[in-house]
DNA sequence: TCGCAGATTGCCT
DNA sequence: GGCAATCTGCGAA
């Protein structure tokens, strides 16, 4: 398997968030391999898209998300948790990044157990702030370089067979968008 | 099984 | 000061 290349990313960002369904999320830490297939995503743009971080302008918080392609954003939110989006946009668009929702653990699940201090496998990383839980992704993963091999990176994997489409979730503006996306294994 | 409220911190207005 | 791309536990049905 590859590590998914720069121009990856630097397509329309909805279309990105499609193709990453049935990638491969490696995180390192120290000795341990934790890796996971993604199996929910959302796409958030910038403009034109209320529901985004990136929508009204750029701050210190997102400005990540009008940056390079292929870096990780990571953000602090609810006073306890935090959520993985991966910056993705073609050239047209200022912003945009994707937001992993959901992930199938493969290796080091019984860390990512460890992790989240539960031990019930479908309770594991269904959710946003479970997955960073899990995966020990904080803000420490704030801005990283995901097509290379370091900490945090996300590798090809395997092909989804029925891709779903819903509105996206936890928001209050642009829920006429199915921009969330998963599949079944 | 479903729906609601509390937790708790940093960012933006 | 108010709110957020959430999770969990609790109470009601």
């Amino acid at each position: 398997m590859r590590i998914l290349p720069r121009k990856f990313y630097n397509r329309n960002t909805v279309q990105v968030a499609k193709d990453l369904l049935g990638k491969t999320l490696v995180r390192k830490t120290g000795k341990q391999k934790l890796t996971g297939i993604i199996i929910e995503t959302e796409a958030y743009k910038g403009k034109n898209d209320p529901a985004s971080h990136a929508s009204k302008k750029k701050t210190n918080r997102n400005k990540v998300m009008f940056g390079q392609v292929g870096w990780s954003y990571v953000y602090f939110t609810y006073g306890m948790h935090y959520c993985f989006n991966v910056v993705a946009k073609n050239d047209k668009d200022l912003s945009g990044a994707v937001l992993i929702r959901s992930i199938q653990p493969r290796l080091g699940i019984k860390t990512m157990i460890k992790n989240r201090k539960i031990d019930v496998i479908s309770n594991l990383v269904n959710g946003p702030a479970k997955l960073t839980q899990a995966m020990r992704i904080t803000l420490e993963q704030y801005h990283v370089d995901l097509t290379k091999d370091s900490d945090l990176f996300i590798m090809d994997g395997i092909k989804p067979a029925k891709i779903l489409a819903k509105p996206r979730i936890g928001i209050t503006e642009g829920v006429d968008k199915l921009w969330n996306f998963s599949f079944k294994i």
